[in-house]
DNA sequence: CTTAGCACTCAGAGAGATGGAGTGCTAACA
DNA sequence: TGTTAGCACTCCATCTCTCTGAGTGCTAAG
C-alpha cells in the first residue's frame, strides 16, 4: 500500500464527489500529480478494489469509493484547509445575528448556518441548560387565578408558563412564596433539579400552602424542560434535492426523532462520521452524518451534525463543524464561568 | 348541460382522485349510478371537453379534470358529508392536548392535526395576537444590569425579552417604571400600540429616565412580535411523497415564504381554493392550496390552509378546515369577551 | 336520444441492435 | 520489478422497431 496508491484513492473520492459519476483510470490519470499512464492506474484501482475500498457498480464502470474508502479517505487522505480568516469573520457573522446572544439563539444560528453553508440538514441535539444555574425564580399575576412562573438561567434561557389556581392569591402570600422559591432554587444547577427534589420541595411546602401546587407543578415542568435535551432540525429541505438519498428514507428518518437523538447523544469526543447503511440504526442510504460534540467547561452538553449524502464534500464540511463546535463551546463555557457576559449590543 | 353530464364530470373527478389515472369512458359507464352505455358517456365526455372541463393526455387516453373541472367540482357538484359525532370528538381531541390552552398552542395544534389528517402541508398565517388586550406588563432583573421585559396579552400569549441597562436600577426606579408602564400598556389592545405610540412614550418618559430605554425599546420590540402575524408551516415533508408534484417547485415555493403569506392574508372570507399554474404566484404545478379564514369576534385573524396536490380529496378535506376555523374562531372568539375564560384542566 | 359496432390512434412495454466507456490481461520495455 | 501500450472483452445506456391494448370518434341502427 504505497503513497501513490493512497494518493489515486483520495483523487478517485474527490474526482467521484465532484461529479457523481464512477471514476475511470483515464481521468485519474490525466490529473497533474498522479504522472503515470492510466494502465497503471488501473492496476492500482484493482488493488485498491480488492482492499475494498472502492468498487465497480458494473463490470465495465468506473470505480466508487466503498463506505471503507470514504472511511479511510476521511482519517488519513484528505486534507482540509484551514479556514481563511474572511471565512472565520463570514462564519461569525453568521452565529451573532441580532441582539444578546442567549445559548439557544446561538445554538439555533449555528444550526441554521451550518444548513446554508453545507446545503444539508443541520441537527443540533442541547441539553446545555442542564448545566446552567437557575438565576431568578417569578411568580407574576396575570388575571383572575391565573399565575405566570418565570425561569431564568445563567446561560439566558428563559422559560415561562401559564397556571390556573383555586383561588387568587393575597399579596403576603404571593410574597412569601415568592421568597421560599428564591431560598429554595435560585442559584440551584439546572441538573440537581430533580423530579424527587421538586417533590420534597412541594411537600415541604405544600403542608401550609396547598393553593399552590400547580404553581409548584409549573415549575416542575419548566424545570424538566430545561433538563431535557433539546432537538433543532434545520434545512430538511436540502436533502430532497439530491437525487441519490431516498425520499421515503429520508422521511421515515426525520420522523424517527427518538433513533437520531440516540445516535446524537451516543457519548465520544469531538468529530465521528457514521454512514447510513441499512443493518445501522442510522438507515437513509447513501448518507452520511458527521457529527461534532460540543462541551461547556468539562461536560459535553450537545451535538451538532449534518446529514447529507455520503457523496459529500467533507474537507470542506468538516471544518465547518469544527469551528462552529468549537466557537460554541468557547462562547457557552466562557457564559458558565461568568455568568450573564453577554456584550452590549448597542 | 344537463344532470347526467355533471354527474358524470362528478365520477371523472372522484375516480380520478381515487386513482391518478385517466378515467375511461368504460369505467364511468360501469358505475351502479350512471345507467347509460360507454358510448353515450363518451358523447358527453366529448362535450365536456369542449366546454373545458376535461382533457386528455393524449387521444388515445382517458379524461383528466382540467382546473376548470375542479374548480366546478368543489363549487356545485360534490357533496361533502356532514362530520359524524365520532369524527367531531376526534378532531376536537386532536386540538386540546395538554395543558391550558392559549390561542398560540390552539392554532399549532389545529395545523399539526390538519397536516396530519390530510396528509399534506398545512399552514396558517395568524395574527390574532393583534387583537389581544395586553393584561400585564413586568419587569424583572435577572442578574447584574440585565432585566427581563414581560408582556401577557388575554389570548393567553407571553412573550419575554432580556435586555441589558447601562446601570442598575434601584427598587424605587424599578417600581416607578413597572407602575409607568402597567398605567400606560393595561389593557391597551396590542393593535394600538404602534411603533408611533411606543415613540411618544419613549420619549415621555426617558427624559428623566434614560437608562431605561433599552427596557423600553425591548416591550417595543415584543410588541411588534405581537402584531406581527406568525407563520406556521407544518407537514412538508408530506408533500415530497406526492409523484405529481415537481420536489424542486416544493422548495422554492416553502422557501419564499413572502409570497405564500400574501396569497394567505388576501382578504377574502370562507373558503378560497387556489391551484397551482405557472402563471400565477402560486406557482407549485398540480398542485392546490385551500384556505379558510377564521375570525376572532367581527375581525378576520388568520388564514388556515392546507397544501396538497391537485387530485385531491377535496369532499373530505374542506369540511376539516372549515371544522377547525370554525372551532378557532369560536374559542378565541370566547376569549376576547371573557378574557382568561379556559377551564382548568386539572 | 341512446346504443352497438368498427376503424383509428397512440403511449408504453418489450426486444433487438449499436456505440462507447471502461476494464483486465498480456507482452514489451526501462 | 514496476510501468506502459495494445487489444479483446464486457455491459450499460440509448435508440429503434414492433406490438399490444385501452380508449377514442364516428356512423348507422334502434
Amino acid at each position: 500500500m504505497n503513497e501513490r496508491k493512497l494518493k489515486i484513492l483520495a483523487a478517485i473520492v474527490e474526482e467521484y464527489v465532484r461529479t457523481g459519476e464512477p471514476v475511470g483510470s483515464k481521468a485519474i490519470a490525466s490529473l497533474p500529480d498522479i504522472g503515470v499512464s492510466a494502465a497503471t492506474v488501473r492496476n492500482d484501482m484493482a488493488l485498491l478494489e480488492q482492499l475494498g475500498y472502492l468498487e465497480q457498480p458494473h463490470t465495465s464502470a468506473g470505480r466508487v469509493p466503498t463506505i471503507s474508502g470514504y472511511r479511510l479517505y476521511i482519517e488519513e487522505l484528505m486534507r482540509p484547509p484551514a479556514l481563511p480568516d474572511a471565512e472565520r469573520e463570514r462564519l461569525d457573522d453568521m452565529l451573532e445575528a441580532q441582539g444578546p446572544l442567549t445559548e439557544e439563539l446561538l445554538i439555533q444560528n449555528a444550526t441554521t448556518a451550518l444548513a446554508e453553508l453545507t446545503q444539508c440538514a443541520a441537527v443540533v441535539s442541547d441539553f446545555s441548560p442542564k448545566f446552567s444555574v437557575i438565576s431568578k425564580v417569578e411568580v407574576i399575576p396575570a388575571g383572575k387565578r391565573v399565575y405566570v412562573v418565570l425561569l431564568i438561567t445563567s446561560g439566558g434561557a428563559i422559560k415561562n408558563k401559564a397556571c390556573r389556581l383555586e383561588f387568587d392569591l393575597t399579596n403576603e402570600q404571593l410574597g412569601m412564596f415568592s421568597e421560599y422559591l428564591a431560598q429554595n432554587l435560585e442559584g440551584v444547577s439546572v441538573a440537581d433539579l430533580s423530579d424527587e427534589r421538586m417533590a420534597n420541595l412541594t411537600a415541604a411546602m405544600s403542608a401550609y400552602m396547598m393553593t399552590m401546587a400547580p404553581l409548584v407543578q409549573g415549575i416542575c415542568e419548566l424545570s424538566r424542560d430545561l433538563r431535557q435535551h433539546a432537538l433543532l432540525f434545520k434545512g430538511e429541505k436540502n436533502l430532497f434535492s439530491y437525487e441519490d438519498l431516498d425520499k421515503m428514507e429520508v422521511v421515515r428518518f426525520i420522523e424517527h426523532k427518538d433513533e437520531l437523538v440516540k445516535l446524537l447523544d451516543d457519548s465520544f469526543s469531538g468529530i465521528r462520521v457514521m454512514f447510513g447503511e441499512s443493518d445501522d440504526s442510522f438507515v437513509i442510504g447513501n448518507s452520511s452524518m458527521i457529527v461534532s460534540k460540543y462541551r461547556k467547561g468539562d461536560h459535553n452538553v450537545g451535538s451538532l451534525g449534518v446529514i447529507g449524502p455520503m457523496r459529500l464534500d467533507y474537507a470542506k464540511v468538516i471544518p465547518y463543524l469544527e469551528y462552529f463546535s468549537q466557537k460554541i463551546t468557547d462562547l457557552i463555557s466562557e457564559d458558565a464561568e461568568a455568568p450573564p457576559k453577554q456584550d452590549d449590543p448597542t
